[in-house]
DNA sequence: CTTCAGATGCTCT
DNA sequence: GAGCATCTGAAGA
């Protein structure tokens, strides 16, 4: 399946978040296995006027690096001490603009996600489980095996294990936009209609 | 189903 | 030193 390029990715960010619903996040690893997953939940990030996103007003530093990297490159920062967060770079290079990953459901080799995610497999998982499978950023790294390692790749290149395919575009009526999640201190940016969702 | 505390370490001031 | 684009398990309704 064909593999979305870096024009993709050069365009405003929150069209790029509303089109990544629905696409396929494929995932490599190092033994050659290969995972696939659909994404259903996005967030846009824009430094040039979004308090809520780490380069906000172009704000420069070893973290948000990544940020000013060309269109097509994985952001990838640790939160919480504890869990990761994949982001994809947008526009054109030297804008600071990502969109987060937040949710996805798995599509081929989801063993291997849940034996990331429960050291177990899909059949072996409880309702719980299943239900909090992919949905929600953290729990999305978790299960691809993305960590800090991650950050910088570049997107385009199926060389490096991570990159997304056409997948199937939804029908206009299965999306739905709301205020991002987790950003309270952001002011007036708390309330910009910035997440979409399948 | 819901709320809630605690985990944990990097980043920036 | 404070805060963070989160998640989990336990406990209660």
């Amino acid at each position: 399946m064909e593999i979305l390029t870096k024009d993709f990715y050069n365009r405003d960010t929150l069209a790029v978040a509303r089109d990544l619903l629905g696409r396929e996040l494929v995932r490599a690893l190092e033994d050659g296995t290969e995972t696939r997953c659909r994404i259903t939940e996005t967030e846009a990030y824009i430094g040039r006027v979004d308090k809520a996103c780490h380069a906000y007003n172009y704000r420069r530093t070893a973290r948000t690096e990544t940020l000013f990297a060309p269109p097509g490159t994985a952001y990838i920062y640790l939160i919480y001490g504890m869990y990761h967060c994949l982001n994809f770079v947008t526009e054109e290079e030297g804008e600071p603009a990502a969109v987060l990953i937040r949710g996805a459901v798995p599509v081929t080799n989801g063993d291997i996600i849940a034996e990331n995610r429960f050291g177990r497999k899909m059949e072996a998982m409880t309702s719980y489980q299943r239900k909090n499978f992919l949905n929600g950023p953290g729990k999305l790294c978790e299960g691809l095996a993305l960590t800090r390692a991650q950050n910088g790749l570049d997107l385009t290149d199926p060389a490096g294990g991570l990159y997304v395919c056409q997948g199937t575009p939804p029908a206009p009526s299965a999306i739905h936009i709301s205020e991002r999640v987790g950003i309270d201190y952001a002011e007036e940016a708390v309330h910009f209609p910035w997440r979409f969702y399948l």
